[in-house]
DNA sequence: CTTTGCACCTGTTGGC
DNA sequence: TGCCAACAGGTGCAAA
C-alpha cells in the first residue's frame, strides 16, 4: 500500500494523538523487520512525551527530545491507534503504548518496513542523508529534475524512482504522472526536453497533491479498531490497467518490464 | 559514478 | 479443491 500519499495521510491520522502523549511502553512480539527493532525501545522511549510526527520521503519520524524514531511502511505496513488492550492480530508486530491507555500499532505482513532510533539530528541518518528534494516542495521542479536527467541513459521512470533525484514517486505514481506528462516510461531520460521536464514536474506535484488529498478526505478508522486504516480506492488512469481502454483516447494500455517493475502507459497518449 | 539485479517476506491470484 | 508459479505498491546493497 504505501505510497508517499499514504505515508502521508497516516502522519496525518496519527500525529494529533501523538503530539504530546507521553510513551509508556514498546511491546514488540516481532523485531524482524527490514533490520532488527532496537531490542532496548521501551527502556529508550518509556517515559518521553512525542513532540511532533513528521515525514521524510516516505519514513515518519517520531521526534523527543532525546532522539528520533524513524518509522518505516515498506511494502505492506500500517499503523493505527487502538485501546492499548486490543488483542493483537496477526502481523501486528509493535505496539508504542501512549499514555497507558492507547497503542500506536504497526501491522506489517512482509515485514519490508523499519523501526529504527536515531540520536542526534535526523537529517544525517544514513538512510536520509543522501535523499533528493521532497515532490510537493520548491526545491523540486523543471529545472532539478532537468539537470537531474542529463546525461542519464536510464529510463525516465527508473530515474523517477531514483530517491536521490526525488523522493516519495513509487511505481504507481512514476507511471501515472508519466502518463498526465505524456512521456513513454520507456523513453531515455537524457531524451527529455525542458518543456517535458515542466509537464512532469507539474504532473507528478498535481497527482500526489490530489492523492493526499483524496486521502484526508477519506481519512477514517486511525483510531478505532474497525476495518483497515483510512486509505482509499483511488482510480488510476494507466497503472493496473494493461489492456483496458485509455479513458482518454480508447486505445489499450500497454503493460511493459522495467527493472523487474510493471511499467504501464497509453501507446497514443504517450507518443514517446 | 551509473546501472542492474537481487534480497528481504507473506499473501493473493490465476492457470492447470 | 489443490498445487504451484508469478506477482505485489519499497529500497538498500552488492556487483558489474
Amino acid at each position: 500500500m504505501p505510497e508517499l500519499p499514504e505515508v502521508e495521510t497516516t502522519r496525518r491520522g496519527v500525529e494529533p494523538h501523538l503530539t504530546g502523549a507521553t510513551v509508556t511502553d514498546v511491546v514488540v512480539r516481532e523485531g524482524r523487520l527490514r533490520w532488527p527493532v532496537p531490542p532496548a525501545l521501551a527502556a529508550t522511549l518509556s517515559g518521553l512525551p512525542v513532540l511532533a510526527v513528521r515525514r521524510r520521503a516516505k519514513y515518519l519520524l517520531l521526534e523527543f527530545a532525546s532522539g528520533t524514531l524513524l518509522v518505516h511502511l515498506g511494502m505492506s505496513g500500517s499503523l493505527r491507534l487502538v485501546a492499548a488492550d486490543t488483542p493483537p492480530q496477526k502481523h501486528d508486530h509493535i505496539d508504542l503504548i501512549l499514555d497507558g491507555r492507547t497503542a500506536l500499532r504497526y501491522r506489517d505482513p512482509r515485514r519490508f518496513g523499519a523501526m529504527l532510533w536515531h540520536v542526534g539530528p535526523v537529517e544525517f541518518h544514513p538512510l536520509l542523508a543522501e535523499l533528493g528534494p521532497e515532490p510537493l516542495g520548491d526545491a523540486f521542479d523543471a529545472d532539478t529534475l532537468y539537470r537531474a536527467s542529463r546525461g542519464r541513459t536510464t529510463s525516465i521512470k527508473q530515474l523517477l524512482m531514483d530517491n536521490h533525484v526525488v523522493v516519495g514517486v513509487g511505481n504507481i505514481y512514476a507511471n501515472e504522472s508519466l502518463f498526465e506528462a505524456g512521456i513513454r516510461p520507456g523513453r531515455a531520460a537524457r531524451r527529455l526536453t525542458h518543456a517535458d521536464c515542466e509537464r512532469l514536474a507539474v504532473a507528478i506535484k498535481s497527482i500526489l497533491a490530489r492523492a493526499i488529498e483524496a486521502g484526508g478526505s477519506t481519512l477514517r478508522d486511525f483510531v478505532g479498531a474497525s476495518g483497515q486504516p483510512g486509505y482509499f480506492q483511488q482510480t488510476y488512469a494507466v497503472y493496473g490497467r494493461a489492456e483496458e481502454p485509455c479513458h482518454t483516447c480508447g486505445s489499450l494500455i500497454r503493460q511493459i518490464r522495467q527493472g523487474q517493475r510493471s511499467s504501464y502507459y497509453c501507446p497514443h497518449c504517450q507518443p514517446w
